[in-house]
DNA sequence: GAGTAAGTTTGGAATTTTTCCAAACTGTTG
DNA sequence: CAACAGTTTGGAAAAATTCCAAACTTACTC
């Protein structure tokens, strides 16, 4: 991070910019803004729904269904990567680099675990009719002290 | 499994009444006949819908209520395990003991990974203020020739 | 820059999975 | 077998996500 340019000062919409344009998308109004928010402040991980209250309390007008269309063309791009943990609800992560995940099952929280942290040094041999198309670990936490159940 | 008197035989729910005893859960027919369809088939791996299904072609008389209450109830009673690993999509693993998975995504299959197939070298800390539940590891696969993004 | 085709956005309805609820039912205990 | 607690049930409700057709933007062309 010791970018002659500092992110999110004069030209608030370059690197959105650039991101949209090598995945193919058009820069709409909604994916700039939405790019902006999840890609200008470090490592991410929200639901649709978290990244709608915020855009709209950013005074940004966008509907569900454009966040919801957004994360998943992102998602299919390769701009994000989609980080399954807890049913019913799916997280997007802005880190798309390999790595893996601590997720607190009191509160669903994420946090990243950095590809180095862990190393597998046994790897099953894939099905023969199948290839690997990612590794995930999720190291599952319970807070100290906290004896519930779920 | 090298046991005396086999599975699913003349005393079809004596395992199965077994567990729920050790469980605290009342053996009503219902989780009788659930326990009976979950565990005496080896290692499955089944969503809510799947087994009511199921139950219902083997003439069981269930709701799907109650399908979703016993799999919850299993799993809080550490007679089932839970695997996340789809968006909107809760599986059931009868087997309980420490393993991982591999995830077809194409189709939403898993298979079982024995615990020793994977051997995780390097482990990083929990964070000060948690301690591990559970390690999940999830192979996804994509089958050979199929091109398909999603 | 105006015209146009293709790509996007939108609100609302629809879908899917899961939970909730109050009434009916069943298992257990004495 | 009475009585209480625990279970089951169908239907309604909730939560997350997708679908849809109409309105709107963007990119292209001249």
């Amino acid at each position: 991070m010791s970018n002659v340019r500092p992110e999110g000062s004069d030209r608030p919409f370059s690197q959105t910019l650039r991101r949209l344009k090598d995945a193919g998308l058009r820069p709409t109004r909604q994916r700039l803004a939405l790019g902006k928010l999840l890609f200008d402040a470090g490592d991410r991980h929200v639901t649709a729904e978290q990244l709608h209250d915020e855009a709209i309390s950013h005074g940004i007008k966008v509907s569900l269904a454009t966040v919801y269309n957004t994360l998943n063309q992102f998602t299919d791009t390769g701009l994000l990567r989609e980080v399954v943990v807890s049913p019913g609800r799916s997280y997007f992560d802005t880190n798309i680099d390999e790595h893996h995940h601590f997720f607190y099952e009191e509160d669903g929280a994420l946090k990243d675990i950095p590809r180095d942290a862990i190393e597998l040094a046994t790897l099953p041999d894939a099905p023969v009719d199948a290839e690997v198309t990612r590794v995930d670990v999720i190291v599952r936490l319970r807070r100290a002290g906290d004896n519930r159940s779920q």
